[in-house]
DNA sequence: CGAGGAATTACCCGGCTGGGCAAATTACCA
DNA sequence: TGGTAATTTGCCCAGCCGGGTAATTCCTCG
């Protein structure tokens, strides 16, 4: 605790410079602490929201963004390709509660490096991170399983999503077909290859079956 | 930073103890950090599994308990009450990312003083957790017009509550009906008075709205 | 240029679903 | 003990739903 009462710096130049993406305050001072606590990393930014991200990464130049994926203003996800759109060789990991076959999907399309729950143990995280900046993927077994398992599953059309969406409303096939002005019959059309697509036999097990996946939500 | 070099004890013996249970370790260490630099405030014990939080509040014997909901082992609100039949007097403070209706009822209903989402300021957090030691409940507006929302809508009753369950498992009237022994057209009555509860039409509806309210998960 | 996938519409049909109406039994509370 | 709520069964009926089959247009990729 007091072995830095001299003027040298408490942490190498060399550190690996780590920002954070969260918009719980207590976690983001547990990350802080946890990674403060490890003479080889710093926090150099943080942050609560997703839009905020892109101008203070650019500012901070971070090595490594630890990033949530539920965030007020901009998704994690949306955050990430903005900032990779700038600045293609940014690393980061994802750090997030949800673990749908879909979030981990997309994360990892986006270009996230490592994707971690949030119960993973601190001495996990720190490692991660060095891994991350050396240019390592960090994929627990669990979360690659998910990957495969989405990647069983057929991409849904543009056309199927939307009449998802429509279903996770609530809503039937006549105020579907009218929302999209289209016939009744080409409603049902796109729910038999959503529904075979999904593995189910009626709307309420593709609404399931979707949530579950984390292909939509209920927001 | 370096005001404590003499030997007197760097918290008041008078201290609430504080007491955390939540399953995400950085979170943990962050609630520790906040709580730990405030001076009237002290982590006596904390713990990431409900049914080990049972034994460590008897040794412990904490002033107040910052507690997440969902749990391995055992979920919040069974861990409260489990709690509270022993000492009754026991103070706690729900700490979670969830806020539907039915999560934040059973909280209060389970003898919880305080319900507190993750993204709390820490400010707000340290203030709650004095006030709940004082004896004062603490809602935000937001969780309180929730509650009162959740008591606008009538109990499901017991057989409503199973047929629910099945609903959000996808199955149909006959299978639900052969599920409970009982004949197809029961299990129809039971949907009616459910939709008529829920304020639906049809099952996708109902099982979409038990979810948004909480009633039931997926998991 | 041809093949294939996406989107669209159409028809038929059996079955499941949801609404209305009625009634008997049980159980618990006042 | 009387009433209220929960649980149960039954019947009728209109309508939405899901499966099968088929044909057309458009766009893209090889």
């Amino acid at each position: 605790m007091a072995t830095n009462m001299s003027a040298k710096p408490l942490k190498s130049p060399k550190a690996i410079q780590v920002m954070l993406v969260d918009d719980h305050p207590a976690f983001r001072k547990g990350l802080s602490a946890l990674i403060e606590s490890e003479p080889d990393l710093r926090v150099v930014a943080e942050t609560g929201d997703g839009r905020e991200a892109l101008q203070i990464y650019r500012q901070a130049k971070p090595d490594v963004v630890l990033m949530d994926l539920r965030l007020p203003g901009l998704g994690g996800v949306e955050a990430i390709m903005a900032i990779r759109k700038e600045s293609p060789d940014a690393r980061f990991i994802v750090l997030t509660t949800f673990d749908t076959d879909e979030d981990i999907y997309r994360a990892i399309q986006s270009g996230a490096k490592s994707y971690l729950l949030k119960d993973t143990p601190c001495d996990v995280l720190s490692q991660t991170i060095r891994a991350v900046h050396a240019g390592t993927e960090v994929l627990p077994p669990k979360v690659t399983a998910r990957l495969a398992a989405r990647q069983q599953r057929a991409d849904l059309s543009k056309r199927e999503m939307e009449v998802l969406q429509f279903l996770v409303k609530g809503r039937s096939n006549k105020e579907i077909a009218s929302s999209l002005f289209v016939s009744d019959d080409n409603v049902k059309a796109h729910l038999k290859t959503l529904f075979s697509k999904l593995g189910v036999h009626d709307r309420t097990e593709a609404v399931i079956s979707a949530l579950r996946y984390g292909i939509v939500h209920l927001d």
